[in-house]
DNA sequence: ATTCTGAGCCAC
DNA sequence: AAACGTGGCTCAGAAT
């Protein structure tokens, strides 16, 4: 309707008539408009954060003579003068962008200092291995022609000898043909002894990529990696904004340093000529090693974090450096036999939805399927959330039914079972993993990023896709209720450690003393599930432990909110032990800005819980005024939940990081090989001679590499072929077969 | 065409 | 008003 009314008054005569006044009148202002003027009416105009800070940056650059507008925008086709228009100034953005790249290229060209070292011949090369093989730290970083560590190439070898103060470049890639360079191969066996000499502490900003970068191109493995500055940089602050190397050295060092973008653009390294990479690239290693200096410096005057730092997460990368190149085998014969399937399901459960709904809507909509739902139902809903919204309706309208099974098959295709295989790396074979191993701020790993997948959210049906090669198994082994005894250990609670202590189940236990029941009638229902019992306790326990509401409390066990709340009371008025550890959490929180993760190995920063709680008077909740105070409490508020839940989730991530470093010893004893870690979970490759011995050793490692206080603690550990289609290792002793593929 | 945000949902 | 913690991926729809 408004197009149409819309459509009609522009072909009315009045409107052209007024339309061609105004092109009068704006060709009369490009006549005479001052370039201040147009600059007033540019920046007048909507505009994002990004344009505008780049209209300033052009502005200035004019107004300072050194940029000015191209001759053939000054006028139009006709010779008629052209108006400056926001168009033409984001070009000269991208004009001035150049010329400012040309001027610091130059400038670090120019202030280049003496100690930094182009190498292009046999002997100097040979010297500059004499003088670091006399290091005890050295700094490596590999250029590169892009990002990809399967596909892209090495270009040169950036090697500092920290304490001789000397930073070489070892171009052997460069298009630049002013000098002959030396051959790759030839350097990369050069380096290769020096790089794998084990009494030489490797420093590096972001390891990984230089190890892997190494390890694919020319089979080197550095041995004693000794520093990651990007690693370092998450401990010493998790909440910092950039881990970017030329960042960091700008804020930490006072030394201003442009990211690889801001001096080359988009183009690659091998095509930057050898005087600027050496400068550029020496000063990588130089940057990098005095960012390892104030690190370790900041690190060693807080509790035990350089410690931690030193023993766990170094030791670790390597480790997470090597599973992510081994990556994983994918059975794409069952992949797309389960993926056909799917589809047929999907099509089938799409054609009945639309048939009730209309065949216009698009199911992946939420909003056209909430107004969709809403007409169907004859009733409003607050969203299309399957759980909360759609469950209970689907009872009485069978096509919400059809539509959570629309979703639940196109979650699986979309996100699983189409999308993992296409990830099949041409020169491994398998799909490799991303593993961020400080991803999360309370220290737990995370996984993903582009061109990779995450390890960790794979659901029970997509890790069928995931098969051990022939003759193998895939083993994996939990910490058995890892966080609820790590809640009993740091609380020191009694009904909790006691039960641990007798092997009982935890929930039971507490469901049995709060309830006043016998044991065995609050721990399994004689089908074997929980009883309604244990199920509170075990809903009561974590999500309040993480400061859920009475609200949030009532939705998950199904109870009234007032119930929820007396439940919730109760709970923390006999076990006074859980609630002090909240409360001192938070007192700690609020009065120091952080809390500790472990033996004072790491900290969860909370900024936020130092404000001062705003006042907002009775009835004015909803007024405008106060919204600056509502979010100032909400983000106390939120702080408040993040500390008791960082010192447990926390101290589960550093059990699992220090007990993954021993069984790596162990996998490589046995000539095993790493799977994944999984929070409480590590996964890893075995022959399939598993033996009882095997078993018991993996068990040894689990239960006693980290130990807490008061509790000892327990492992499940199950064998497959096919992840996921597993059976127990107790089964396995007693020669049930593990499943075929 | 690319980038950002929110809804929804997978994991522990 | 908000309402339990830590992540990542896909899609739609809007913004640029």
């Amino acid at each position: 309707m408004k197009d149409v009314k819309l459509t009609l008054n522009l072909r009315s005569p009045t409107a052209e008539a007024s339309a061609s006044v105004a092109k009068a009148a704006a060709t009369k202002r490009a006549n005479t408009e001052t370039l201040d003027e147009a600059w007033a009416r540019i920046l007048a105009t909507k505009l994002s954060d990004l344009d505008r800070a780049r209209l300033a940056s052009v502005r200035a650059a004019m107004d300072a003579g050194k940029l000015g507008r191209d001759p053939a925008d000054l006028t139009t086709k006709t010779g008629r003068p052209k108006r400056f228009s926001k168009a033409e100034a984001l070009r000269l953005y991208a004009v001035l962008e150049e010329q400012t790249r040309v001027e610091r290229l130059a400038e670090m060209v120019e202030n280049k200092p003496d100690n930094y070292v182009l190498i292009t011949d046999k002997t100097a090369l040979q010297d500059a291995i004499d003088v670091m093989s006399r290091e005890t730290l050295v700094v490596f970083d590999v250029e590169t022609t892009g990002v990809d560590v399967y596909r892209d190439k090495i270009v040169g070898h950036v090697l500092s000898a920290t304490s001789a103060d000397v930073h070489y470049y070892i171009p052997t890639d460069h298009q630049d043909a002013s000098k002959p360079q030396l051959d790759r191969d030839y350097v990369a066996s050069a380096l290769k002894p020096l790089y794998e000499n084990a009494d030489i502490g490797f420093i590096a900003h972001n390891a990984k990529f230089d190890l892997q970068m190494l390890r694919n191109n020319f089979g080197i493995d550095v041995k004693n990696l000794a520093w990651d500055s990007q690693e370092a940089m998450i401990l010493l602050n998790e909440n910092e904004p950039s881990k970017a190397l030329k960042v960091l050295a700008t804020k930490y060092l006072r030394d201003e340093s442009y990211t690889y973008g801001q001096l080359f653009g988009d183009r690659g390294f091998d095509e930057v000529d050898l005087t600027t990479a050496l400068a550029y690239a020496a000063k990588d290693g130089d940057i990098t090693y005095r960012l390892y200096e104030f690190q370790r410096e900041h690190l060693a005057q807080h509790g035990n974090m350089l410690r931690y730092f030193e023993t766990v997460e170094m030791p670790l990368l390597k480790i997470v450096s090597d599973m992510e190149l081994r990556g994983y085998d994918i059975d794409t014969d069952y992949a797309s036999i389960i993926a056909e399937d799917l589809r047929k399901q999907a099509e089938a459960a799409h054609k009945r939805v639309v048939a009730a709904l209309g065949d216009d809507v698009n199911l992946n909509s939420p909003a056209q399927l909430k107004t969709a739902i809403e007409t169907h139902v004859g009733k409003t809903i607050a969203d299309t959330d399957a759980k909360k919204t759609l469950k209970p309706l689907a009872k009485d309208w069978p096509i919400i039914a059809d539509l959570l099974e629309y979703r639940e098959v196109t979650k699986l295709l979309s996100t699983y079972y189409d999308a993992l295989p296409s990830l099949i790396n041409e020169r491994t074979g398998r799909i490799h993993t991303r593993l961020h191993q400080n991803g999360a701020k309370t220290g737990r790993f995370s996984s993903g990023g582009s061109g990779s997948f995450n390890i960790q959210n794979q659901s029970g049906e997509a890790r069928k896709m995931f098969v051990a090669p022939p003759g193998k198994f895939i083993v994996n082994a939990d910490f058995s209720a890892q966080e609820v005894r790590i809640i009993a250990s740091v609380s020191q609670e009694e009904v909790l450690l006691d039960a641990f202590a007798r092997g009982v189940d935890a929930y039971a236990t507490l469901a049995s003393e709060f309830f006043g029941k016998p044991y065995e009638e609050c721990y399994k229902m004689p089908d074997g599930s929980d009883t309604p019992e244990r199920k509170m306790m075990k809903v009561v326990l974590l999500s309040s432990m993480y400061g859920a509401s009475k609200y949030g409390l009532s939705e998950s066990l199904g109870i009234s909110v007032e119930k929820a709340e007396q439940f919730r009371l109760d709970f923390f008025a006999k076990y006074r032990k859980i609630a002090q550890f909240i409360e001192d959490t938070q007192a700690f929180a609020k009065r120091e800005g952080f809390v500790w993760i472990g033996d004072e190995d790491r900290k969860r920063r909370l900024p936020e819980a130092r404000q001062k709680e705003k006042r907002i008077p009775y009835g004015k909740w909803n007024d405008p005024k106060y919204k600056k105070a509502r979010e100032v409490n909400s983000e106390i508020r939120r702080a408040m939940r993040q500390g008791p839940n960082a010192r447990i989730q926390g101290l589960a991530a550093i059990q699992t990081k220090v007990t993954m470093v021993a069984l790596d010893a162990l996998l490589k004893r046995k000539g095993w090989e790493w799977f994944a870690p999984i929070h409480d979970e590590l996964a890893f490759i075995t022959d399939d001679a598993l033996t009882a011995e095997d078993i018991a050793e993996i068990d040894r490692v689990m239960t006693h590499s980290y130990l807490l206080p008061g509790v000892e603690n327990g492992t499940d550990i199950e064998i497959q072929r096919r992840w996921s289609d597993s059976i127990t290792a107790r089964d396995y002793l007693a020669g049930k077969a593990v499943p075929a593929l």
